[in-house]
RNA sequence: GCCCGAGUGGCGGAAUUGGUAUACGCGCACGACUUAAAAUCGUGUCUCGUAAGGGAUGUGGGUUCGACCCCCACCUCGGGCACCA
């Protein structure tokens, strides 16, 4: 590497604009604001590769602009440091979590660093600091005091609801809660007991306790999220990291009733300038779907099963009706079932298939016949038998069905299978029928509530007592941030409960021993560095109200059914609750691609073909490996690293530095203003959509012409340097201030283009002969069409074309092309 | 299986969204400078053809004066969901 010492150059002004604090984001409140944030990092103890700072990089090219526009840019980055892959390290390299988050912390600020990013450092948050998770288990005790009114669609203080029981109970009500709730009268709640009222009022709470079905994996022992585990090349579920076999385990848990806000969820992503990509996966997540619920009878019983479909107008098809094995029907002994024997035993062997292999569709059907009951069709009354099958899921729609063979493949091939009528009858309007049947119309999503408790040590405590007799209450804002005790052991128990329950002080004041997953702490943060030192509130009102939400949000996209959705739903949840003014808090959202190795697969450790940027930084500098990264394609698209092609950013850095020398107190010829103002305006354009690949190469065409100019006007020149800026802030800062400016050039106000100079007079365009181009004219802008065609007719190239042919038509385009169809 | 997205030189990719396809960069070749090399600069570089000219945006068809762009069918790759009734 010749020409400039970027070691030197970057070192220095790293230096000079932490010192000067050149990018210090000022209060509330003052001028335009520009909230523009990068998805913050686990600091997972191995280090960046060069695909780690792409999307930063992007962000930090955005927010350079809009500084230099005038915005009061708000740009920070922090740490969310609880959760699985901060213990992880932790258990791996022998030292307490608080010890290796510190370690990675300084790992990865010092690799940022050297990157040249325009954070303001002094709002840095971390979500392990209890100055932070003070605000996050505050949130968790407003979720869990509040309750969801489906008439007023938005959630309510728990007090609101407690009042409406002492009036009239819950006989009316409209709320969002589980669906085994029992209709009480005002009189019967007052006589309910603690116990009794506490257990009623979990059914409405946004957070609750309850139990269920987990993904337990024992070598960790803990519990994981769907999204956490993976399948194997067997086709085992596995933990994602690690990959350690997960099976089935009824578990207590915390859970937030993310249901609830299900449709608000899906609706909410209309107006969010996100890639439809993001979008359509968050709506398959959610996975809403209209249909009936329909009651069928038992035969000599009182009872019936309800069923839901999707297809009520296939209602006279139904032959028969499926039961999930684990439907609370099948244990009810007033039902008349003779092969009782043989039930359980298929509900003993469903419940030792794990998920995996449950929902594998290529499986063949099982299933048992419930022998001496019947049910019947509602709409002609005839009987039907009665199944249980695993292919019919407990935790969606009713979990029963009704099974229309003819129309639907599984329910056909169930019943090839067991030899059940497959029959063809017409269709029928589904709402009427609906009607008729007296069932109703009902709408249902696949989303499921979700678990909010980790057996793990590393999170934050969830700050909630239960006494002996198993009454809960909840820790007051005064009593938080109710901080993780210091343990012997953090290590997993393996009995599925957290290292908490050893603690005899912890346990003896009787506070939960789950702690909260690692989404909690990210599903706020980006409402903390609004005001993140703030001791009395999450953040200030004027704080909240001035920034309001993030105008652009870049990350990477497997986030999309993860942290994108949770942090919808708290924000949604808060804006409910009056302490913010936007429901939805990412605005626009940029996904930057993966950079993958040379070799076309992803970086990792395991294949040893990981690209540290500390070794690109050290040998070319950090404005080459920004100008690189950004240049390379498309910033969504996720590209191959290479290690050849780096040179060319390099040198593009390199004629820059050279140009100066060509700089003087004149004006620039016409041609290269011409072109200087035009790369203005496709740089700000492109900066503006993040097509900045383009914006590169459009410098690059501008440095070419500049290099054919005897001389540059010092004013073009240093207009150039600051569109360059937001890309390579070291080397322009260099060559600005070498130029006699005093002031940063990234405090300087980003240059306008003259409209008049980028007009051109004269086009060179193309002339076609039945669409084929055959020459080329060069005309003025405005001619009038008769006069280009006339010119074109003349084009000695184009009478060679056109001999002994007769003109049909001639198109002209302005300004673009001539068509001569003959 | 269903739902998205994408296929353009040796390589990464451009193309004002229907108007001169291959910008910009890498690589490669030749040349200049140099004792030499590196660096730098210049010229060339889709393909067949000596040329005139022909053919090319995954494949095949269609619409249009004109198609990388729109429509239909298919192939390949990437992603999401996956027995959701």
């Amino acid at each position: 590497m010749k020409n400039y010492d970027h070691k030197k150059i970057e070192k220095k002004w790293q230096k000079e604009w932490s010192n000067k604090k050149v990018y210090k984001t000022l209060d509330a409140g003052k001028g335009k604001k520009m909230y523009v944030l990068d998805m913050f990092p686990y600091p997972s103890g191995v280090g960046l590769h060069v695909g780690h700072p792409r999307g930063y990089i992007g962000s930090d090219v955005y927010a350079r602009m809009k500084r230099m526009e005038g915005y009061n840019v708000l740009h920070p980055m922090g740490y969310d440091a609880f959760g699985l892959p901060a213990e992880q390290y932790a258990l791996q390299h022998k030292i307490h979590p608080r010890k290796a988050v510190e370690e990675n912390v300084k790992t990865f600020e010092r690799q940022l660093s050297i990157i040249g990013l325009s954070y303001d450092w002094s709002r840095k948050v971390n979500t392990t600091d209890p100055k932070y998770y003070k605000w996050t288990q505050w949130i968790f005790l407003e979720i869990y005091n509040s309750w969801y009114d489906n008439l007023e669609d938005k959630a309510r203080k728990i007090n609101e609801l407690i009042s409406i029981f002492e009036k009239s109970g819950n006989e009316k009500i409209n709320a969002v809660c589980s669906n085994d709730t029992k209709i009480f009268s005002a009189k019967e709640w007052k006589d309910f007991s603690v116990r009794e009222k506490q257990d009623i009022l979990m059914k409405y709470r946004l957070a609750f306790e309850g139990y269920s079905e987990v993904n337990w994996c024992p070598q960790m022992g803990t519990v994981l999220a769907n999204d956490e585990i993976v399948t194997d090349a067997k086709g085992n579920s596995v933990s994602e990291r690690g990959g350690y076999p997960v099976e089935k385990k009824s578990m207590r848990q915390w859970f937030m009733r993310i249901t609830a806000y299900a449709d608000r969820l899906l609706s909410g992503l209309e107006d969010l300038d996100w890639s439809d990509h993001i979008k359509e996966i968050q709506k398959n997540w959610i996975g809403k779907s209209q249909g009936s619920e329909i009651e069928f009878k038992i035969k000599n019983h009182d009872l019936n099963i309800k069923v839901f479909t999707t297809r009520a107008d296939t209602l006279f098809g139904a032959t028969y009706v499926v039961l999930a094995p684990e439907h609370p029907l099948i244990i009810k002994e007033q039902l008349l079932i003779t092969n009782r024997e043989e039930v359980k035993k298929y509900v003993e062997k469903v419940k030792k298939e794990t998920d995996e292999d449950r929902t594998n569709n290529d499986k063949e059907k099982t299933g048992v016949e419930l022998k001496g009951i019947k049910a019947i069709n509602p709409a002609n009354g005839e009987e039907v038998p009665v199944w249980i099958a695993d292919y019919v899921l407990a935790t969606y729609g009713t979990g029963a069905i009704m099974a229309v063979p003819m129309h639907d493949e599984r329910d056909r091939d169930f019943a090839k299978k067991f030899g059940l009528p497959i029959i063809d009858k017409p269709l029928v309007d589904a709402k009427e029928i609906t009607d008729k049947v007296g069932g109703k119309i009902v709408t249902k999503y696949k989303m499921r509530d979700a678990i909010f408790a980790r057996q793990r040590y590393w999170g934050e405590p969830i700050p909630l007592k239960h006494d002996k007799e198993g009454i809960i209450t909840d820790l007051k804002l005064k009593d938080l941030p109710l901080e993780l005790p210091t343990v012997k052991s953090y290590e997993a128990t393996g009995t599925g409960e957290s290292p908490l329950a050893g603690v005899k002080s912890w346990v003896k004041e009787g506070y939960e021993t789950n702690t909260m997953p690692g989404w909690a702490g990210s599903s706020w943060y980006f409402l903390r560095y609004m005001d993140p030192t703030n001791g009395k509130f999450f953040a200030s009102k004027k704080a909240t109200d001035y920034w309001n939400e993030i105008d652009v949000y870049v990350g990477g996209q497997e986030h999309a059914t993860g942290h994108l959705l949770y942090s919808r739903f708290w924000n949604n949840f808060l804006y409910d609750m009056g302490y913010i003014k936007t429901k939805e808090p990412f605005k626009k959202l940029k996904n930057q691609g993966m950079i993958l190795a040379t070799d076309g697969r992803k970086m990792s450790k395991r294949w040893n073909n990981v690209i540290n940027p500390d070794d690109i930084v050290s040998n070319y500098g950090a404005d080459t490996l920004r100008v690189y990264e950004m240049f390379m394609g498309p910033f969504e698209q996720s590209l191959p690293w290479s290690t050849e092609s780096i040179i060319g950013s390099r040198r593009f850095i390199d004629k820059v530095d050279r140009l100066k020398d060509k700089v003087k107190k004149v004006k620039s010829n016409e041609a290269l203003e011409k072109v200087l103002h035009k790369t203005i305006k496709k740089v700000t354009e492109d900066i503006e959509d993040f097509a900045l690949n383009t914006a590169i190469s459009s410098m690059m065409i501008l440095v070419n012409e500049m290099e054919k100019a005897t001389d540059i006007g010092e004013k073009d020149f240093k207009m150039f340097l600051q569109i360059l800026a937001p890309f390579a802030p070291h080397i322009t800062e260099e060559i600005w201030q070498e130029l006699g400016e005093k002031k940063s050039i990234h405090k300087s106000s980003w240059p306008k283009w003259d409209k008049e100079k980028i007009v051109d007079e004269t086009v060179t365009i193309g002339v076609q002969v039945n669409g084929k181009v055959r020459a080329e004219i060069l005309i003025d802008k405005e001619m009038p069409e008769e006069k280009v065609k006339e010119l074109a007719l003349n084009d000695q190239k184009v009478i060679f074309w056109l001999e002994n042919k007769s003109v049909k038509r001639i198109i002209y385009v302005k300004g673009r092309i001539v068509n001569i169809v003959v």
